[in-house]
DNA sequence: TTGCTATCTTACCTATGGGTAAGATATCGT
DNA sequence: ACGATATCTTACCCATAGGTAAGATAGCAA
């Protein structure tokens, strides 16, 4: 039922020669971020790139300098998907807490793309000095993005005292880790998961009285974005 | 003031030839563990870690048979080290909630030694498949311990309805996450990250009424293993 | 002093994989 | 039909790093 589990559904851009050359960089990016999520970068060769794409490893060189800038693609788009995502946040919606909430729904879907899982869990000792200090400086601005959100929570009074530098670490590692161990083809949905771990970790800021609610309510201002995020296919608008 | 940051401290367990084979499987483990942190294990050569032990990369295999064993090494040390603390919460302590803050507590600690960040940090895909199965079977262990004391918790009341599956990926994902950031001579001591997740976290599972003071109350048990564990020399008792 | 043995070094082998050179071929415009 | 050009392949180079062979040396026993 699911589509393409068994079927190595190698994107087909490079059947004809004579195709745009930006569908085909695409396809490369896609099998590569697919590969490195399997085996890691350090043990994903070029070959195997090339091989699942039907093609031979120097005509990869066409489309890309070298290894690294294929994982810097990934990177870029991962990081693109993220900025969508918080765009989307910084402006509706008004208490603090309703943020953070929103924040973890919508990073945590995220997290379950093919794109997203490669910001958080591919190894930045693999770039190079220059693509590290981009991708640091991006990580840097939503941690900087949900710390601002957790401040703004604590002065609305929605959010308890707390240290917002220990509590965004504890929310971004919970969200990051998704990375791990998330599985397309496994048992929890995407949906499932964010709203979840919307709930869960809210709860854990929400101000003493009253049950957690509130939380939870903040979650129903993204179901617009839903549709069929089941899957990671199309979710690489960019 | 602190110990041994510039000067490599490289462990002279190989000063005399004669001495005990054991106190230089452990240098080797304990310089391989840094490095691995480092640099990763892929990029860490065996010549890197002969270095920093001012012998050559031969001499490492007259202690182990080879690379992966090394690897393994350390995460049979770094397991180790979860056990210990998980076996001092099983006996202890009563409603759920109780348990589940002291496992925070606990197992953020561990996160900060390096054979513990090793379990979590470093690539199960560098394992042969003998040796993956073991790290897995260990990390199932703890998975299971920790669905069971939320379990717990909510069959006793002190832990309001969740998903015991999700909720304990939110707790041990922000837990595990803590080997990435987490650095020896950086701002934040174990302890605060210790007390403050353990707060930050079961506020998030604690039953709605009151403040959760339940959760904070939880972790005086476990100050009795405080000592100065701000560095992390010695806590590799095993 | 004279071996004996565990320990360690120098010198080497070899597989892997990123990257390149130079030539083949498909597809287009004309 | 016929080049022109981007595209792709075959064949290759070479640096890296895990692992090994064989010989040197330190420390002990006698």
């Amino acid at each position: 039922m699911p589509r393409g589990a068994a079927v190595p559904q190698h994107w087909k851009a490079f059947a004809s020669r004579r195709r745009d050359p930006a569908s085909k960089r695409e396809a490369v990016l896609k099998t590569a971020a697919q590969l490195f999520l399997e085996k890691s970068y350090g043990r994903t060769t070029l070959d195997d790139v090339a091989e699942r794409l039907n093609v031979t490893k120097p005509a990869l060189y066409h489309y890309f300098h070298n290894k690294e800038e294929i994982l810097l693609g990934c990177y870029r788009w991962g990081t693109g998907l993220i900025e969508e995502s918080l765009n989307e946040i910084a402006g509706h919606c008004g208490a603090g807490l309703e943020k953070v909430a929103a924040f973890i729904y919508s990073y945590a879907n995220v997290m379950t793309v093919n794109f997203g899982r490669c910001v958080m869990r591919l190894d930045e000792g693999d770039l190079s000095s220059k693509g590290l200090a981009e991708v640091r400086a991006y990580k840097r601005k939503i941690d900087r993005r949900l710390r601002l959100f957790i401040q703004e929570g604590m002065d609305d009074g929605s959010i308890a005292p707390c240290d917002p530098k220990i509590a965004a670490f504890a929310i971004a590692g919970a969200l990051n880790w998704i990375c791990m161990w998330y599985e397309p083809e496994g048992a929890l949905s995407p949906e499932e998961i964010a709203s979840q771990f919307a709930e869960t970790l809210t709860g854990g800021l929400a101000a003493k009285k009253r049950d957690r609610s509130q939380g939870a309510s903040a979650l129903k201002l993204d179901s617009s974005s839903q549709g069929d995020p089941r899957r990671g296919g199309r979710a690489e608008t960019r």
